[in-house]
RNA sequence: GCGGGUGUAGCUUAGUGGUAAAGCUCCAGCCUUCCAAGCUGGCUAUGAGGGUUCGAUUCCCUUCACCCGCUCCA
């Protein structure tokens, strides 16, 4: 009978708009997420995890690095494939950040071309402006070696000369006037962006005089690339393999927003798939297919999930081909936004620490002595947005509850899997409940509560999603059964006290297949 | 980063230039035999810092946080 449990709310779970100011006062009423030194009056982009939202990002973490890492999928030749563990330093050579590129001219004001994807330091742009006050206006860089700006004008300046410009520096011109300019790689005008200050990583201090400036890593994926080397040297793998990592990121976002979707300090599931140049394009197309499973498997509505192809104009610098995961938060309806993104990222990490480490990353293949630097797929999801992506898709709207609401949790990621609830707090059914608690801790997440009537226990259970109660009463002591409360449908059953254990591992396996 | 809005208890909301109010929650107890019931008692708030004023939660300034657009972004 709990097989259909969840099918039966999928209706109303699509009905009702949820509203993100509902999840987050029940995050916080209900301990799940608070905002960091809340005391102190916040600190922006930045929150906190607590009793039981710490539970839910933990399930969700362990769902994944269970799918990956102590059970990887089996690969096309009907073998599993190979994927270990790691966990790199948070804080690494600051040369790893040159080398990604992640630092270099990042501390000064930058300006991004929208069109050609470069980027120039603002300094080093000159703008030739036309005497006559025609448009438009053409940037070179300063250090002009190439004589650039000549043959740009030739291009551009319908049949102006130099003479007939003036320049100005690029850091010298409003903002308004940048529709004038054509980028110096660019076709038309208006793509450049207002110059910035990119500073997208946090900087420390190490050392007694703190002397070195140290970078908290932006991303968990150059900590991977960085013992590519000591994995395979130590680990018995060969390409193909992976190298998976669950940690805290943390990036200076300009624009912190939408609760916990962008924030400042996040923490990232990414694995990095090492194989040969020729067979990227198939496991590329394997580890999509992989992904999309595994987000399809905690509980969100397929129909509030995409899986997207990048187009090429927003494509990083780093990456041949990108694949989004994308859901529909409530902040982002109807639109979607990104849970993982499937990076084709070619050769170019190990070639980059390669060449900044002096250290060879080339693999030589054991059968055919091919020496080769492996391509890299890398599948790359955001923990912190997909715990925010299950919040949003188990928030349930019901009028015909206490509650009026319930956390339809899928039971892998429920924080508390059974509530034990004693009808009255006499008659020894505190002393049964004790015992059937003790009974089942080892095994599950559970929490026996004695207090306040049993509406407002059912209340409490249902909005924080667990899935079954077991309730003690007078007929318990008499004839040794207890009750089921089913969360979503409310609907009770009785079953035997000595039965409970079982009845559980088998009817949250039943429910988790849906 | 720009523009607009909002900050009163854990939550939702009153209100005032002169002792800050309520409902729910929470806690302690009583009572309760299945969905936030009832009774008694209790804890807890004007985001922070300045200024004006005899007196500021209220008016002014600054700042912080959150929300909505834009910009950006994983």
């Amino acid at each position: 009978m709990s097989g259909n449990l969840n099918s039966q709310t999928t209706q109303e779970h699509t009905s009702h708009k949820v509203d993100m100011k509902d999840i987050v006062s029940l995050c916080k009423r209900r301990g799940f997420i608070f905002q960091a030194s809340d005391i102190y009056g916040g600190i922006n982009g930045f929150w906190d995890y607590g009793p039981l939202g710490v539970e839910l990002k933990n399930n969700l973490r362990d769902w994944w690095w269970e799918s990956m890492v102590k059970c990887p999928p089996i690969g096309p030749d009907g073998e599993p494939v190979q994927i270990v563990g790691l966990d790199s330093a948070i804080i690494q050579n600051p040369r790893v950040w040159e080398a990604s590129g992640h630092v270099g001219g990042f501390t000064d004001p930058m300006v991004d071309c929208k069109e050609t994807k470069l980027r120039y330091r603002a300094d080093h742009l000159v703008i030739f402006i036309p005497k006559d006050s025609s448009e438009p206006w053409l940037a070179a860089p300063k250090d002009d070696e190439e004589n650039i700006a000549e043959k740009r004008i030739k291009k551009f300046g319908k049949g102006k000369s130099l003479s007939a410009y003036e320049t100005k520096d690029l850091t010298a011109i409003a903002v308004q006037d940048f529709d004038k300019i054509i980028g110096p790689d660019a076709s038309k005008p208006g793509t450049l962006t207002e110059p910035r200050a990119f500073n997208l990583l946090f900087e420390s201090k190490t050392g007694a005089t703190q002397d070195t400036t140290v970078y908290l890593r932006g991303e968990t994926a150059q900590g991977i690339f960085v013992n590519y080397k000591n994995t395979l040297d130590s680990a018995r793998v060969r390409v193909p393999f992976g190298i998976a990592q669950i940690g805290k990121a943390f990036r200076n976002e300009v624009n912190p927003r939408n609760f916990i979707f962008r924030s400042r300090e996040f923490e990232q599931m990414e694995m990095e798939w090492f194989c040969h140049p020729s067979e990227a394009d198939k496991w590329f197309d394997f580890w999509i297919e992989q992904r999309k499973k595994w987000w399809l498997s905690i509980g969100v509505n397929p129909d509030d999930i995409i899986f997207r192809r990048h187009g090429d104009d927003e494509l990083v610098f780093y990456s041949k081909k990108t694949f989004d995961v994308e859901y529909r938060f409530p902040f982002t309806d109807p639109g979607f936004g990104e849970l993982e993104g499937i990076a084709y990222r070619t050769d170019y990490d190990l070639n980059q620490h390669q060449e900044y480490s002096g250290v060879k990353m080339e693999y030589i293949d054991p059968i055919t002595n091919e020496r080769y630097v492996p391509h890299v797929i890398e599948p790359a999801a955001g923990l912190t947005r997909g715990v925010l992506a299950v919040l949003c898709a188990a928030y349930t709207v019901d009028p015909n509850r206490p509650s009026g609401m319930f956390m339809n949790f899928h039971p892998r990621m429920a924080p508390i899997k059974a509530a034990i609830l004693p009808l009255t707090a006499k008659d020894g059914q505190p002393e049964i409940a004790r015992d059937l608690y003790m009974s089942l801790r080892n095994d599950f997440m559970i929490e026996l509560d004695i207090k306040q009537n049993i509406g407002k226990r059912y209340a409490r259970q249902d909005e924080i999603g667990t899935p079954f109660c077991f309730t003690i009463d007078n007929q318990t002591s008499e004839d040794k059964t207890v009750t089921v409360r089913h969360r979503n449908t409310m609907k009770q059953e009785r079953i035997a006290l000595s039965s409970v254990k079982s009845w559980l591992h088998e009817n949250l396996a039943i429910m988790a297949q849906g």
